[in-house]
DNA sequence: AGAATTACTGACTCAAAAGTCAGTAATTCT
DNA sequence: AGAATTACTGACTTTTGAGTCAGTAATTCT
């Protein structure tokens, strides 16, 4: 229980990278406020995963707000033009769009450490109502205009059967957001269901939605 | 700024009730660790919305965990049976099952205080090992093998198209789930979405999961 | 090279909230 | 009624972690 301290082999000089640190403060702290909630990360833990002191921290971030505020504008970044652009290039029928909509999300966003934004949005919703509104006008609104512009034009093009707009959209997402919520949150205590290949999840997600929307059933999958 | 202390008139003398009293912490820390998270919940606070002092709560509570352990315990009382139940008494076509148990599910659960705990266990999860072993076990694996039973028996009978069960499983919960998830987090924030009628919104999940799941479409909605 | 600058450190202060307990007032017992 | 019991209180101690800052060492300037 009281082994002599580890002198940690030569404790790395110290260095002085003022470009690099914001950027790795804030992804320290987005794994760390995503695994154990905001009130429950140690500042200096997020200091010590991103090799500096927690002194070094303050100098880049006025408080622990500033630092989660910062970590959710910064996960916007890699998102929304991207499906902005697919959307304008595309060509061929709307279901195909939405597949590779959600797949393409997948690989981008959900898989990736941004992909545990949503389970922070969710938990910490009601400490934070300024982050939430920022978040909700900059991603989620704008990615349900994305989805309801696709979906709009199937449905006036008859490719998709007419549906109430708004709850058809949730209705894409919601199985999308459970996914990595779950992969945040229990998953990541139980190393949960062999089965749950993401890919394969959605995939299914896509067949049976498809099949509930498109008026000729067949006609994609 | 500094009006006197209002006397809270008459502090309604002392109380003892000793067999309501756990009930009655575990009910207002249910709502503040939902609204605010467990860490950020300050004990003080769960006990005057109680009607007791932060002394009282310790008499009843060992510690702040054992509190939140007996409020997650306390949430599964009124759920499954009435579902098992159901399920054994119904009479009638697989899918119209379906619809009475998710629409139960929310008249029951999901629509009360207890809508919370799903947002809270994942919130929490990574904290409350433990505990995501205990809700895994006794309601999110027992409520799956009530849905997958119904699956199961409507692909048997040849009323729905065969599909992955567990993944078909989860897709029927995912909205619901996040319905009663947006509703604790970011709906309390913004007062979100006139169209967000629960019942629409759960009517047309089912109705778009049936006409994918149906083999003849129109046969129940 | 040495001087000047500044990114960084870690021991410190301070506030807030968890947890304790001697005392108080309902209730029950005789 | 008074004595004995015990559910409850709130002021207290302890712990924890946010935020500070005098000092240190890497880098740049001359």
């Amino acid at each position: 229980m009281s082994s002599p301290p580890v002198p940690a082999a030569s404790p790395r000089p110290r260095q002085r990278r003022k470009e690099a640190r914001p950027a790795e403060l804030t992804a320290a702290a987005l794994r760390l406020f995503v695994d154990n909630g905001f009130a429950a990360t140690r500042l200096e833990d997020v200091a010590r995963l991103a090799g500096v002191s927690k002194g070094a921290l303050y100098l880049y971030f006025e408080n622990k707000e500033a630092l989660f505020e910062a970590v959710v504008r910064e996960g916007i970044l890699p998102t929304l033009e991207e499906g902005e652009a697919m959307i304008a290039a595309h060509r061929g029928c709307r279901a195909e769009l939405l597949r590779a909509l959600v797949l393409g999300w997948w690989e981008l966003v959900g898989a990736t450490p941004y992909g545990g934004i949503p389970k922070l949005i969710i938990a910490e919703a009601r400490n934070f109502p300024g982050v939430v509104h920022f978040y909700h006008e900059q991603v989620i609104n704008r990615g349900r205009r994305l989805l309801a512009q696709v979906l709009q034009e199937g449905m006036d093009s008859g490719e998709f059967r007419p549906m109430p707009l708004a709850t058809a959209v949730d209705l894409v997402l919601a199985p999308v957001l459970m996914l990595t919520i779950w992969r945040h949150s229990i998953h990541g205590v139980l190393g949960d269901m062999p089965q749950h290949e993401p890919g394969l999840y959605l995939q299914t997600h896509l067949d049976l939605l498809l099949q509930g929307l498109l008026r000729q059933p067949g006609s994609t999958a």
